[in-house]
DNA sequence: TCTTGCACCTCTAGTCGCTAGAGGATGTAG
DNA sequence: CTACATCCTCTAGCGACTAGAGGTGCAAGA
């Protein structure tokens, strides 16, 4: 039972001091023991579940979906549907969003080979911004 | 010259109202004349300025290259490099985000398709986000 | 003319997920 | 014993809005 300070805790799961002090501010972290002169002495389980928040956030899920899937964690008799959801439910948003990227790309692509790299009264740039209409993908 | 309310405004250029309150407020809009009962009255070229913006926006530029695509659309004899390197620098995002989005979609379908939909301590959700090891993607 | 009711006004504060900085205490290596 | 890194708490700031309070303007119907 070493005691693991807040740095080495940082420099493990990779979330920074400050963040980590945010998550237990919001709940996401327990409360750490602490020592004598009143700084935070963190177990290898924080680092595990420091690590789960890291991952998760990595992976775009909102610090409230953590909340759940944390408390999923916790309680491992349970049913995993929750869980099952939240992350379905992310990667409909993940797929929307590449959808939605892959029109922007295009649009950004057509701005910037119509550019004739003269004066900005012939630049497709800010011509295509100044008129929607010119827009091949009209669904944004 | 009919006068155009805030309201009218919103509806045409499909930016809200508060937003653009905002946008006057940081200086992207100019400050349009007042009715007698001091309710801001638009022109056409304020619509106009609002649909740029708004497209701009879903394109995903941030207000602060807006506003230098602004300052080039105001003065069309500059040069339009400005503009190109602003297009390009956001183009080159794109393709980075889209990069990550889809990793990230990968790893949440291999989590998804591994829920055997039973208790949470039999779940993928919940061991991949516990376990980073297991994940295909290690680049983030 | 009055009243209803929507649209407008200003202002402040809240959102999310941190991040930065001030000002001070603690812990460790030389 | 003295540096110096690391820690502590607290407040404020970021971007790009959004929400709400509390009040005024204005057009249409009774």
């Amino acid at each position: 039972m070493k005691k693991i300070t807040i740095g080495e805790a940082a420099r493990t799961s990779g979330v920074k001091v400050p963040t980590i002090r945010y998550y237990e501010g919001i709940g996401l972290l327990r409360q750490p023991s602490r020592s004598e002169g009143n700084q935070r002495s963190y177990e290898q389980s924080d680092l595990n579940r420091l690590t789960f928040i890291r991952h998760a956030r990595e992976l775009g899920f909102e610090v409230e979906a953590i909340r759940t899937l944390l408390s999923l964690q916790d309680n491992p008799l349970q049913s995993c549907a929750s869980a099952d959801a939240i992350a379905k439910a992310r990667l409909v948003e993940v797929e929307q969003r590449i959808r939605s990227l892959m029109a922007l790309k295009a649009e950004l692509e057509m701005m910037v080979e119509g550019c004739g790299h003269g004066r900005v009264d012939q630049c497709r740039v800010i011509e295509v911004l100044a008129d929607h209409a010119q827009c091949m993908h009209h669904g944004h």
